[in-house]
RNA sequence: GCGCCCAUAGCUCAACAGGAUAGAGCAACACCCUUCUAAGGUGAAGGUUGGGGGUUCGAGUCCCUCUGGGCGCACCA
C-alpha cells in the first residue's frame, strides 16, 4: 500500500495546504472497504491550520481531479480515497515484491550478520511443547532474517555442568545402558528419591565437583547422558527441520579455565564483594533490577563457578563474535535473570544480547514440569498430529502417505503455538490442535494446493497478462493482500514476533478462497482474463508459500 | 508483600506508531457440490473489550486504581 500512499501525499500536497511528509505519515487503511482504499483523518490539523477537521478535508480535496481515482469523499473529517480498480491492480500487482533476492535488496540489509541463542534445554529429557516454543519462535525468526538478507549464525548452548546432569549422572553411574526415551523417567525417580534421601544429594554434588575437576571417568558418565540427550532432543528438532549451527558446551568454560580469567576482572569491579559464607557476590543493586536484593552469586564457597559465572563466560564469547545484532530467545521465567547477566556483561563493558521473551505453554490441568512429569511431550504432540493426518489422508484417498501427513501434521503443530503472540500464555488444548478445520495451517496448505492444481491443467502463458482485468471485489481484496507481504514480513522483522506471519497468511488465504468460490479461472470464455486470474493465483501461490516458508512450515502441490 | 507480562464472543485468538459499525476460527443453528479440490463457501446468532476513574476531537490500544491469571524475587540452572 505505500505506493498508494505515495500516490496520495503526492496529490494533496500540490494544494499547498499541508507538507507532503505530513500528509503521508497521516494516511491509513480503513478498516472497511466500503470507506475506500486510502484514508486521510483530518483532525490532527485541525489545531495547526485552525480550522474544523471536516472543512481541512474539504479544501484539502477541492479541485482535485485524477484519472486513477473513482471518488473522494469527506466522512466526518475522514478524507476517504477510492481508486479505480484497474489501476489498483495494475499498480499493486505489478509493484509487489514476493521474492527473496528483491525484498532483502530493498531494505538493504544484505551480508549483515546475526548470531541467535535459543532453545538450550537441559540436557536431561525430551523437550515438552513449552520448551518447543522457545525453537519454534527462534526458527521462525532465523529464517526472517536469511529471507532479509542477514547471515545467521545459529547457537545452542548445553547446560552440561549441572546438578541436574550430576543427578542423571549418578541415577545412571552404574547402568549398562538406557535410551533416551528412558531418560525422563530415570530423572523423574531419581528427584523424587532424593527428596527423602539426603545423602543422595552429597554423592551428586560429589560428582559434580569431580567433572569438574575432569576427571576422565566421571567425565565419561556426564559425557555418555548429555550426547543421548542432545542426539536424542536434536533429532526430534531436525525431525521439525529445526536446525542449530553450533552446539557450545558450558563445561567447556570450566575446564579451560576462562571462569578463573572472567572472574578475575570481575574482582575489579566496585560491585564485587566476598559474602560471609566466601562466595564471590556481584551487587547489583540501583541497576533496575526488579527483585528486593539483587545479588548475583558467581561462585561457591571453594570459588568454584555457579551457572552465573559460566553463562557471563558464554556471552563474552557470543558478544566477541562481533556480529551486527546478537539475539537470545529465552521463556520468561529467566527476566529477571537475565537482566542480571546484562548488568554484569555491561560492568565488563560487553553489550548484553537483545532478547526476546515468551510466556509459558499451559496445560488444561495446570502448568507443566519436567520434574514433576506433567508434560505434553513434544515427540507425543508430533506423532498425534501426524497419525490424525494420515488418517484424514487414508479417509479421503484411501491410501496411506506419511511424507504428506508430516507436511500437514508438523505444519498444525507450528503454527498452533506459532499464531499466539509471544508474550502471552498459550492454552494447550489437543483436542484443538488436532483441528485441521477453520484457521489452522491446512487451510493455507490446502488452497495453495487448489491453485496449483489450476495451473497444472493449462499451457496458457500469464507472463504478460494484463492486470488491470481484475477489477471485482473479491480480486481486489485479494490483491492488496498479496501486496501486503514485503511489510507484514518487514513488520515480522521488527517485532520479532512470528504470530504477524500466521495472522496474514490465514487473511491472505481467506481472501483467495472467496475469490475461487466466487470466479471461475479456467472455465471462462475470455483468455485475457484467464491469463490475468492465473497470474493473480501464481502470485497468492507464491506468498502462501513464502509466508509458510518462513513459519517453518512446508506445502505440498496435492492435497 | 514487591517487580515484570497478560485479561477482547461459551472456547482459542486478531485488531497495522490511539481512528470510523471491535474481526476470525472452533462449538451450536440454517443453507450451498451436473461448475477449476466441500479439509471449502454463504447467512443468522454470539461483545458494556475483567470493574472503576482519567487524558483525548476520538481509547481494546495511553495513564491511575482494583480484581483475576502467568512469571520471578541471591548461594538452582
Amino acid at each position: 500500500m505505500e505506493i498508494l500512499f505515495d500516490y496520495i501525499s503526492e496529490l494533496l500536497s500540490k494544494s499547498g495546504i499541508l507538507p507532503k511528509d505530513e500528509i503521508r505519515s497521516n494516511l491509513e487503511v480503513p478498516n472497511d472497504v466500503s470507506n475506500g482504499d486510502v484514508a486521510l483523518p483530518c483532525f490532527k490539523f485541525a489545531k495547526i491550520l485552525k480550522n474544523s477537521p471536516v472543512n481541512i478535508a474539504d479544501s484539502l480535496a477541492s479541485g482535485i481531479a485524477d484519472e486513477n481515482i473513482l471518488s473522494i469523499k469527506n466522512v466526518n473529517g475522514f478524507l476517504n480515497f477510492t481508486f479505480k480498480p484497474e489501476f489498483l491492480a495494475r499498480t499493486l500487482l505489478s509493484n509487489a515484491r514476493l521474492n527473496q533476492d528483491e525484498i532483502a535488496k530493498n531494505n538493504g540489509m544484505q551480508d549483515k550478520t546475526i548470531l541467535i541463542e535459543h532453545t538450550s534445554i537441559n540436557p536431561n529429557a525430551s523437550p515438552h511443547i513449552g520448551r518447543a516454543r522457545n525453537a519454534l519462535i527462534a526458527d521462525c525468526i532465523v529464517r526472517v532474517f536469511r529471507f532479509l538478507g542477514w547471515k545467521t549464525d545459529v547457537h545452542y548452548y548445553v547446560n552440561d555442568a549441572g546438578k541436574q546432569i550430576a543427578m542423571l549422572a549418578y541415577a545412571t553411574k552404574d547402568m549398562e545402558s538406557f535410551t533416551f526415551d528412558d531418560l525422563l523417567q530415570i530423572y523423574i525417580d531419581i528427584n523424587a528419591k532424593a527428596k527423602d534421601n539426603p545423602e543422595i544429594e552429597a554423592e551428586v554434588f560429589d560428582l559434580l565437583e569431580k567433572f569438574e575437576k575432569n576427571e576422565p571417568s566421571t567425565v565419561a558418565i556426564f559425557e555418555r547422558i548429555v550426547s543421548t540427550c542432545i542426539k536424542g532432543q536434536t533429532a526430534i528438532f531436525a525431525e521439525l527441520n529445526i536446525k542449530w549451527d553450533h552446539f557450545d558446551y558450558e563445561s567447556q568454560y570450566i575446564h579451560n579455565h576462562t571462569t578463573e580469567k572472567v572472574l578475575s576482572l570481575l574482582k575489579k569491579s566496585p560491585r564485587f564483594f566476598v559474602d560471609k559464607d566466601n562466595r564471590c557476590v556481584l551487587d547489583q543493586h540501583g541497576e533496575n533490577i526488579g527483585i528486593e536484593n539483587p545479588m548475583l552469586v558467581l561462585t561457591r564457597n571453594n570459588e568454584t563457578s555457579l551457572y552465573t559465572l559460566r553463562d557471563i563466560c558464554y556471552s563474552i564469547d557470543k558478544a566477541n563474535a562481533h556480529t551486527d545484532r546478537n539475539l537470545l530467545v529465552l521463556g520468561e521465567d529467566q527476566k529477571v535473570y537475565f537482566q542480571q547477566i546484562a548488568c554484569a556483561l555491561r560492568t565488563l563493558g560487553y553489550t548484553p544480547p537483545e532478547v526476546v521473551h515468551y510466556s509459558f505453554v499451559l496445560l488444561p490441568d495446570g502448568k507443566m514440569s519436567t520434574r514433576s512429569g506433567n508434560v505434553v511431550l513434544l515427540a507425543d504432540f508430533m506423532k498425534e498430529m501426524v497419525e490424525k493426518a494420515d488418517k484424514a489422508i487414508i479417509e479421503r484417498t484411501g491410501n496411506s502417505d506419511t511424507e504428506k501427513a508430516k507436511i500437514i501434521g508438523y505444519g498444525a503443530l507450528k503454527y498452533s503455538i506459532l499464531k499466539c503472540s509471544p508474550e502471552k500464555n498459550v492454552l494447550f488444548d489437543m483436542q484443538n490442535a488436532l483441528n485441521f478445520n477453520g484457521d489452522s495451517s491446512l487451510y493455507a496448505q490446502y488452497n495453495f494446493a487448489r491453485i496449483k492444481s489450476i495451473l497444472s491443467k493449462t499451457n496458457l502463458d500469464y507472463q504478460n497478462a494484463d492486470y488491470s482485468l481484475l477489477t471485482t471485489p473479491e480480486e481486489c481484496a485479494l490483491i492488496k493482500e498479496i501486496a501486503r507481504f514485503e511489510s507484514v514480513v518487514i513488520a515480522t522483522y521488527n517485532a520479532l514476533n512470528p504470530s504477524i506471519l500466521a495472522n496474514y497468511v490465514y487473511t491472505l488465504t481467506t481472501k483467495f478462497s472467496q475469490f475461487y468460490t466466487n470466479h471461475s479461472i479456467l472455465n471462462i470464455d475470455d483468455k485475457n482474463l484467464t491469463k490475468a486470474r492465473l497470474a493473480l493465483i501464481d502470485k497468492t501461490a507464491k506468498a502462501i508459500k513464502q509466508t509458510l516458508y518462513l513459519l517453518g512450515i512446508d506445502t505440498v502441490e496435492s492435497i
